[in-house]
DNA sequence: TTAACATATGAATAGATGTACATATGTTTA
DNA sequence: TAAACATATGTACATCTATTCATATGTTAA
């Protein structure tokens, strides 16, 4: 790995921080390799986004209700124990980030998994808290 | 599926809401098959908690740039154009959840992949996103 | 139609979170 | 040793988020 301390940095123009040019010791290589291959910014703040819905102990509970069977909002705030409302507002949540789909049957809407991802996703997550316990 | 209406719920006892509990409409077989196979709360929030992790643009970004080589922080901060202090806070997210560790080299400290379950995890993810486009 | 019910949603609020700034810690070099 | 540097961390603050309350929407049954 090159270590080019580099006080007269040559992507100085491409940077808002001029202090940091000039004094921070780059690896050149790394960086225009990481550069080259780094994904749109859309895609990444897309990928966070879907975390970032499974990122909540509410909706973390809910999806695992809904890996038995589809469920409707009523049964779920019965089991979590929790207001309507607010499992309302997380399956939206849900629903827009497209991990559960509902259908209405007369006076209630049934939830379910919307596909096998959540499943997927959901077990990878698992794997690696349970393997540094 | 059962579908009983029940103003004298049975569980009404564990039941802090009893509005919910004298008028809702109740799947008992449902509510009692999701009952059963429920995880501890503990593994519930854990796994909330690694996702909350995955679930921030920066931190996404970090662990990209992690699947390409290991790398300083200093570098990180050039190639994501950021404060170096954003990056370390960052970082010591990323730590705690064992998602990255790190090694001193000199006065550098240069991050990588804990483990594959990230690289998993993370495909699992661009998976669901990709296909729903 | 009206009443009762299940769900959805807007507004408000308390709490969580990401970043910047200042500064501390740890390492190397002079 | 002191100075320079890379990283870590405490604090403050602006923004985001989860929940609650009140209420709207949509469905069924009387």
């Amino acid at each position: 790995m090159d270590n080019i301390n580099n006080p007269h940095c040559d992507r100085q123009s491409e940077c808002g921080n001029i202090e940091l040019c000039e004094s921070c010791v780059y690896h050149t290589d790394v960086i225009e390799h990481a550069k080259g291959n780094m994904p749109d910014d859309e895609v990444l703040y897309d990928l966070a986004e879907i975390f970032r819905v499974f990122g909540d102990t509410t909706r973390i509970k809910i999806l695992w209700l809904l890996f038995s069977d589809e469920m409707c909002v009523c049964d779920m705030a019965e089991l979590l124990n929790m207001n309507q409302s607010a499992i309302s507002h997380q399956l939206r949540l849900l629903r827009n980030a497209r991990l559960v789909r509902s259908r209405r049957d007369g006076k209630q809407v049934f939830y379910s998994l919307d596909d096998e991802h959540v499943r997927e996703i959901f077990d990878k997550g698992l794997a690696h808290i349970q393997e540094r316990r």
